[in-house]
DNA sequence: AATGAAATGAGTCGCCT
DNA sequence: AGGCGACTCATTTCATT
């Protein structure tokens, strides 16, 4: 498959907690040249395997304060991804996922308040052809909100 | 409050989707002076606005195949946080939220397959007292995950 | 994957506004 | 307080082995 070894999960371990560490420290921690730590990161970039490097702000700072999750359903049949295809470009919508059960979306959602959440689904999704009904849920307090995954020692 | 200015908000626009991006260049695009820059985000992750630097790693490749949704019910009185204390440190639980309505918690679970969320929850939730019940749902496939919060001009 | 040299970038300081 | 420019040191990049 993707033919990657301990040595670049120990990279992804490093770096997913740290995108700004340098590729030196990368290279001193992995007792490597970093010449060859570079290589290596750059090729897991190249096959998809590094997807981007982000910034984790606090949304209380830049007024994203509230975040809620929406079950969206749809009236097209399975297979027909119009109603997703729209949404996906919806800022607001961090996260969309086709989930089981129920022929339903669910999206996260983060805006600034409950009115501006009002007026997206109003504005935004009201004129999307094809949801049926929405349910949505808001989240009073968020405990953990890391999505680091866990990497195993080997695969 | 937070006294973030314009500036602040370009910094934070252009280093939200790229976390490696050096501090000269963010000072070529803001026209400034790789030190100035440099102050401010320094200031910015002193004040915890920035929270962290982190790479997005693809879950496929390191074998993190399943993505579920677990609403869990509580039978411990409001304000009690005995059981969302244990869930937090269980490393397959990425997000946990306090929701409206339903005395509930919501967590956004990352296993590698089914099986190994059945054992996540009968070893670990199950193990937990005050846990009334649980209610999955997995995700069968994810249109978009993009923690990008929608940085407003000014504020 | 290592080396070494050149280019680039980071962090510090004193000074200016 | 925030920004600037010059400086030194660290890091990255690239050609070569």
């Amino acid at each position: 498959m993707h033919n990657i070894d301990e040595t670049d999960l120990q990279i992804l371990t490093l770096l997913q907690p740290d995108a700004r560490m340098s590729n030196a420290a990368l290279a001193k921690e992995l007792g490597m040249a970093p010449s060859a730590v570079l290589e290596r990161v750059r090729k897991l970039e190249a096959k998809g395997i590094i997807e981007a490097y982000t910034t984790q702000i606090n949304p209380q700072a830049v007024d994203r304060k509230l975040l809620s999750f929406v079950f969206i359903k749809e009236s097209t049949p399975p297979g027909d991804n119009r109603v997703a295809a729209q949404l996906k470009n919806i800022p607001e919508i961090q996260e969309l996922h086709v989930i089981a059960g129920e022929d339903c979306l669910l999206a996260k959602v983060r805006t600034a308040d409950a009115q501006s959440l009002i007026t997206l689904m109003r504005e935004k999704l009201g004129k999307i052809d094809g949801i049926v009904s929405t349910k949505t849920t808001i989240v009073l307090e968020t405990i953990k909100e890391k999505n680091h995954l866990v990497i195993p020692a080997s695969l």
